[in-house]
DNA sequence: ATATAAATTTAGGTTTGCCTAAAAATTTAC
DNA sequence: GTAAATTTTTAGGCAAACCTAAATTTATAT
């Protein structure tokens, strides 16, 4: 893994997150709008990093990360998360401010850095916004590991799963409007009985404590 | 202050630090040398920069920082200090190991970080080196320009800083067992080469002139 | 004072990343 | 299955930073 530009890195990100939904090559314009230049600066940058050989990509076919690609996306997204759980946790920033700042942050190249500040950190394996953090092999951390009881109010996280699989229990979430996907955003945690006050497609209600043990998030 | 880039902050920096020694403008040849370009490519780089206002430059006649020039070069320095701050106190870098990492973090650009990093560290007023952090308004605090070199057998003197911040140097008075802080008492001075022989932590060891002339103390 | 040396600038190129406008390929629609 | 719409690529340019080689200006040395 050699050095990559600031840019570089940014279309390997972009490719990266892309490809998880669309299985097909990813498009140039998906590519355009996401990082907000026009397709014809995408499908000059897709040339040079294919020769790069980062990603493959034949005209009007899309494009495709390689082994090496990917490894450079998931180090990018690795600082990037490691970063806003530093601004944060350490500097007390909101979690609303510090996407830009990490979009600086994420590029800076220094693999010692990035394990220190990993450890400085107590080694999270989520970041503020409850996306999971990958470990300095790019290896993500099962989604499975963090129940809701273990979120802070200000997190917003991606429901994933439940531990308790009770008809009960599913047919009692499903009644709350919560379901696989969806978002949840924590308000506050009652101090004495550890229920939650939570915002999910813009409704607020409680969970106890006991129904916050039961979902998974990332 | 509107936005920099990463290059013209090095520029900038550059010949903030070169105008402190040499009070004529500061030459092309010496950016270059600094900075590690060509003459050339200065000359084009010190157009554009009068053209941007950040300083006043005539041809042949070397380059002056304008006040806003000036006012982004020690913004660039505090930044760059601060982050060998957090470097060695939080993350446990050795004091050699951190000026590369950030020469990449002094060009993040957000205010508030810089602000609160500095709490964060406690609102250091040196850096690692020994060299004075300017504060948000760009004062830089009472530092004391004494040099071992200018000192008197028999004296005892508290280490400072260092002049020369090089790797080299700063491995080798490490091995010496120098440490900022330490206490250094000065026995005796050789007339013929002004090497000087002294003692810390009660061992007895010889530093040339050069060596003490990169050594700041109180 | 003139010749030589050194410093600086100019001229002409390169690479990275971006743009607009036009052409070509692919997809969709009838 | 062809025509229209959309997507993608090509062609040609531009700005920031860099370079080499050739002027030009300034400094130095006899
Ligand atoms: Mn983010
Ligand atoms: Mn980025
Ligand atoms: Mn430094
Ligand atoms: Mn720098």
């Amino acid at each position: 893994m050699s050095r990559y530009t600031f840019t570089e890195e940014n279309y390997l990100k972009a490719i990266y997150f892309l490809s998880q939904d669309a299985e097909k090559g990813v498009s140039t314009n998906a590519i355009s709008e996401s990082l907000e230049t026009k397709p014809s600066t995408v499908t000059e940058m897709l040339r040079r990093l294919r020769e790069k050989g980062v990603l493959h990509y034949k005209k009007y076919q899309g494009a495709e990360l390689t082994e090496e690609g990917e490894k450079v996306a998931i180090s990018t997204v690795r600082k990037h998360r490691l970063w806003e759980c530093f601004l944060v946790d350490k500097l007390n920033f909101g979690w609303e401010e510090v996407h830009d700042i990490a979009e600086q942050l994420e590029h800076i190249q220094s693999r010692q850095l990035t394990d220190r500040l990993e450890e400085f950190l107590g080694f999270p394996k989520y970041d503020p916004h409850g996306d999971p953090i990958p470990d300095k092999n790019g290896v993500f951390p099962h989604s499975s590991d963090l129940s809701l009881d273990n979120c802070k109010p200000g997190q917003t996280v991606k429901v994933r799963g439940v531990k308790d699989t009770s008809p009960e229990f599913l047919k009692y979430i499903a009644k709350l409007g919560i379901g696989l996907g969806d978002d949840i955003h924590i308000l506050e945690i009652e101090d004495f009985d550890h229920s939650m006050m939570i915002a999910v497609h813009g409704k607020k209600l409680q969970l106890s404590s006991i129904a916050c043990k039961n979902i998974f998030v990332q």
